[in-house]
RNA sequence: GGAGGAGUAGCGAAGUGGCCAAACGCGGCUGACUGUAAAUCAGUUCCUUCGGGUUCGAUGGUUCAAAUCCACCCUCCUCCA
């Protein structure tokens, strides 16, 4: 990687937790971190239009190679320009690897030392992805950043199958860091190793030596517990070097971003902001709201009076139930708005708070603040 | 006035002697969701002190046993006049 097109700049690390303010140059733009990416697997964020998910401040979007691979296939999206033309989105991307997918389609993969071989979800055909073609596949789909081909292991699995796990991931991540051919590209390392502080700290320590352009911590947030989950980052962040970014995969919760912050987490994406706005559940600043209660259907005030969202300023707890009562189109786009700009708004307080050095103090009041009713 | 048909849980609709507190759908309610096979999935929906109690338009009857058979009444629909 061109190291003057992608970098991450430290600006302020908190006094109060180490907690670090910067900025993270790529081809596309300049973005702030802390931060918090939304998912757009299908090179769509689900329900919105770029420009929305533009609007809530977003500034880097996911897709996912699996996914795009497959439909609508990675030469057409080489053939659109990139991704971000493809999507007409202009701002920074990235795109996980596929690796994720050995996870969540556990069941139609098999693993071997050369890759993986699915039975796609799609038809059933097989189709194979190695660390190599994965990279390939990364290369033409075009985003700023780009994942290493991993196993995301289930949790739990014995401390003998994450050894031999993580060892085929590191095996897996110097072969694509050999395959990748772009210099605009950031390539990054996902390290794995479970809940074992040991494997971790290996993990780190040997994708650190392949000098990649950031690193993931993976393997969160699969169904473990929340201090397992904890554990797995505080096992991982310590060996890995200040000046690059450190990207927490699949983190969503308010709770789990705002320890990983703490932690020294400068990146996190999820599903569950969209995933459950489609499904009527928000995030607000006085906790979780289901849209669908009975209690709402007289209720003509904004979702959350603290938002600034288009949802919020525009709309009332009424006409929003009614909308997903109606399985409309416009309630999941709208619950999807507020629920997205409800996390980026957090970050951008976030950011605030530690360059001010008070990140604990406000991670402990947002906490206490959004409740524990029902953290997501 | 005549002929035919129908009344089942919040709504729609199966069931036409015992396996029926009654399929299924909708609606209602409750959960779940974390690098998206997710516009998905799971539970629940007569009352209950969980022993049981009271239901299938009403009443009466036949039967060991009735939402289901008989009588009568009420209501609604369609067609004919």
């Amino acid at each position: 990687m061109d190291k003057s097109k992608f970098y991450l700049e430290i600006k302020h690390i908190c006094k109060q937790t180490g907690a670090r303010y910067g900025i993270l140059h790529t081809p596309h733009g300049d973005v702030e971190v802390p931060m918090f990416m939304p998912v757009g697997t299908l090179a769509t964020v689900k329900a919105l239009s770029p420009e929305e998910v533009k609007q809530c401040g977003a500034g880097v979007i996911l897709a996912n190679t699996y996914h795009l691979s497959l439909r609508p296939g990675a030469d057409v999206v080489k053939a659109a320009g990139g991704v971000q033309k493809f999507m007409n989105y202009n701002g920074p991307m990235l795109t996980d690897s596929g690796g994720f997918q050995v996870f969540s389609l556990a069941d139609n993969r098999k693993i071997t030392e050369e890759g993986v071989t699915f039975k796609n979800h799609l038809n059933g055909a097989k189709c194979f992805y190695s660390p190599e073609s994965v990279i390939e596949l990364e290369e033409k789909i075009g985003a700023d950043i780009i994942m290493s081909f991993d196993e995301c292991p289930p949790w739990p699995v014995t401390h003998h199958y994450m050894e031999e796990s993580v060892e085929r991931t590191l095996r897996w991540a110097k072969r694509g860091k050999e395959a990748q051919t772009r210099d605009d590209q950031a390539l990054f390392g996902i390290v794995q190793g479970g809940e074992f502080k040991d494997l971790r700290k290996h993990c780190a320590e040997e994708l650190v030596k392949m000098d990649f352009d950031g690193y993931s911590i993976g393997g969160t947030s699969i169904g473990e517990p929340k201090d397992v989950m904890f554990e797995m980052v505080s096992y991982s962040v310590p060996y890995l070097p200040e000046d690059k970014p450190r990207y927490l995969m699949g983190v969503g919760s308010i709770d789990y971003i705002l320890e990983g912050i703490a932690m020294g987490v400068d990146m996190f994406d999820c599903v569950l902001p969209t995933r459950i706005a489609r499904h009527g559940a928000l995030m607000t600043s006085k906790g979780r709201v289901n849209i669908r209660d009975a209690k709402y259907e007289y209720d003509f005030s904004p979702l959350d009076e603290e938002c600034d969202c288009y949802t919020c300023k525009n709309y009332t707890k009424a006409y929003l139930r009614h909308l997903y009562k109606c399985d409309e189109t416009l309630g999941k786009r709208l619950l999807s708005i507020h629920n997205i700009r409800f996390l980026i708004h957090m970050m951008e307080e976030a950011r605030t708070a530690i360059k001010e050095d008070r990140f604990g103090d406000f991670k402990d009041e947002f906490i206490k603040k959004y409740g524990d009713k029902r953290g997501f």
